[in-house]
DNA sequence: AATCTACATTATAATAATTCTAAACTGTTG
DNA sequence: CAACAGTTTAGAATTATTATAATGTAGATT
């Protein structure tokens, strides 16, 4: 049984057209152990080297939002420049690295249960997303 | 004595010329009591309106990232779409409000200090921040 | 207060990122 | 395997941001 067959169901379980991009796709994002951070480029990128042939850039951001939509990926927002998308839907976490521009999961267990003792009126709150921001240690090195 | 002064004061103070568009803009950012969120076409409304006449799209964001730099303005990116900046510059938590698309200052003490057990190794932690996203609680309304 | 000089501002052009469009193509259903 | 509806594509359009080069202006010098 090819390894295909997951991400077809996967696909038609959300109602999307297993097409021969969405399952390319599919295997870049999500055939995978631990947690893929990327950029549109970075996709486009690798979904064209394994692929062998380009892929239409307007596809690459169809499909992502649509991934995004139905629940598959999430936006992680850096800064105006650098926008991540994460194959860790789970609100969660992270750690950006501002040396290497690198995202790095922050596990459940890495931090301790953040409690708001404020609310706003009528509202309820939808997610607690932290970012810490690191980046090398110059100071112990001299 | 105008209230310019103090603007022209903290101009020089770091270096900045205080031209007409510069203390204009730091009227609209500064002079205010509570702290400020802002988007760029936000800012270039408001300025307008003050000066009563058009600003080069150019001018403000030449100068917010002037003052970015020096440390008078911080950027929040809420996703690749929306990025604010505030006047308040020390790192702190936000509100996002997803029906208004309101930005809100979240009070060092509305929140439990945040513990992370984890580190980077050979990374220092630059700033942790927090932002919890909130909406309208229709279950409540039924 | 006139002049000078370096820095600011401006309108416009250039670039970059993202979305739209309309035609060609392809999975799926029957 | 025909027909339809959804998908992909290249390229155009749009939007956000930055660069450019001419003009303007604050502040120092006289």
């Amino acid at each position: 049984m090819p390894k295909n067959c997951n991400f077809i169901e996967k696909l038609r379980g959300v109602g999307l057209r297993p097409t021969k991009q969405r399952i390319n796709m599919c295997e870049v994002l999500f055939n995978r152990e631990k947690t893929f951070h990327f950029t549109i480029n970075d996709l486009v990128k690798m979904i064209s080297e394994k692929m062998n042939q380009k892929i239409s850039l307007a596809t690459v951001y169809n499909t992502v939002h649509a991934f995004e939509k139905k629940g598959y990926l999430k936006e992680i927002s850096i800064d105006s420049h650098k926008s991540y998308f994460d194959t860790n839907t789970s609100s969660h976490h992270h750690f950006f690295d501002e040396d290497t521009n690198e995202l790095i999961d922050c596990d459940e267990s890495d931090i301790d249960k953040i409690n708001i003792r404020k609310n706003i009126p009528g509202k309820k709150i939808n997610s607690v997303e932290v970012l810490i921001r690191v980046a090398s240690d110059n100071q112990n090195q001299k």
